[in-house]
DNA sequence: ACCCAGGGTCATA
DNA sequence: TATGACCATGGG
């Protein structure tokens, strides 16, 4: 098996997925920060109360008490933590003078940039690399770590870069072009997520196909 | 009533 | 470097 023919079969069984759920390029940003261990569902909620509230902008989430965001994005849990890491965020795109400016950088300082704002960790950086900015970067989740140490392709407790790289040069083989890498990430990532909702609906602590932390042989 | 979710930070050793 | 505590809502 390789990263590819897993990907593959994926996608055979679920079919593409066009991912990320978002309207603007500041809408999935702002979702990649609320849906940090949390469930999707609970993050629509909170978009949805940002949006009736006309609060769905960097310069009203900048400027708003942060309870004030806080109470608005509620349904997402953490809520406290939450609104500062989305204050912090805003904060520091405003600094680097918004979208436009940053969508020039190269991705590189793109990544490092937002990995500087406290509440940016790496998997909601590259979830904005990747959904937001489309530059190619393999995002790594609980998922992800799971699902390929249970088929033996990776350890499970390699350090969050190593997956990364595992990943991407095990894709660069035979995906070269830039564009098609961020696709093909971009499929791969959302097609993982999905298949693990999935398999542990059905069959919660079978123990060998089920993706739960306590299902898996690995954490 | 329990388990967990598309993580990240901070304090401690 | 590596553990552990902590954050919190809502669905299965």
């Amino acid at each position: 098996m390789t990263f590819l023919s897993i990907y593959r079969s994926l996608h055979r069984h679920y079919g593409p997925q066009h991912w990320w759920p978002g309207e603007t390029l500041f809408e999935i940003m702002v979702g990649a920060v609320l849906t940090q261990n949390t469930a999707w569902s609970n993050v629509e909620k909170a978009i949805t109360n940002l949006k009736r509230a006309r609060a769905l902008s960097l310069s009203k989430i900048a400027a708003m008490p942060v309870q004030e965001l806080a109470r608005l994005i509620k349904p997402a849990g953490y809520f406290n933590v939450k609104a500062r890491r989305l204050q912090n965020f805003c904060h520091w795109l405003q600094q680097q003078g918004g979208e436009k400016i940053v969508q020039q950088w190269d991705d590189n300082r793109l990544r490092h940039g937002l990995l500087s704002v406290n509440g940016v960790g790496p998997e909601t950086a590259d979830d904005m690399v990747l959904y937001a900015f489309e530059r190619p970067v393999f995002v790594i989740d609980a998922y992800t770590r799971r699902l390929f140490a249970r088929l033996g392709l990776v350890g499970g407790d390699e350090g969050y870069e190593t997956l990364r790289h595992l990943f991407e040069s095990g894709l660069s083989k035979t995906v070269k072009q830039r564009e098609e890498q961020v696709k093909l990430y971009n499929e791969y990532h959302a097609l993982i997520v999905i298949h693990a909702k999935d398999v542990c609906r059905k069959r919660p602590r079978c123990g060998e196909c089920c993706l739960r932390r306590q299902c898996a042989a690995v954490e």
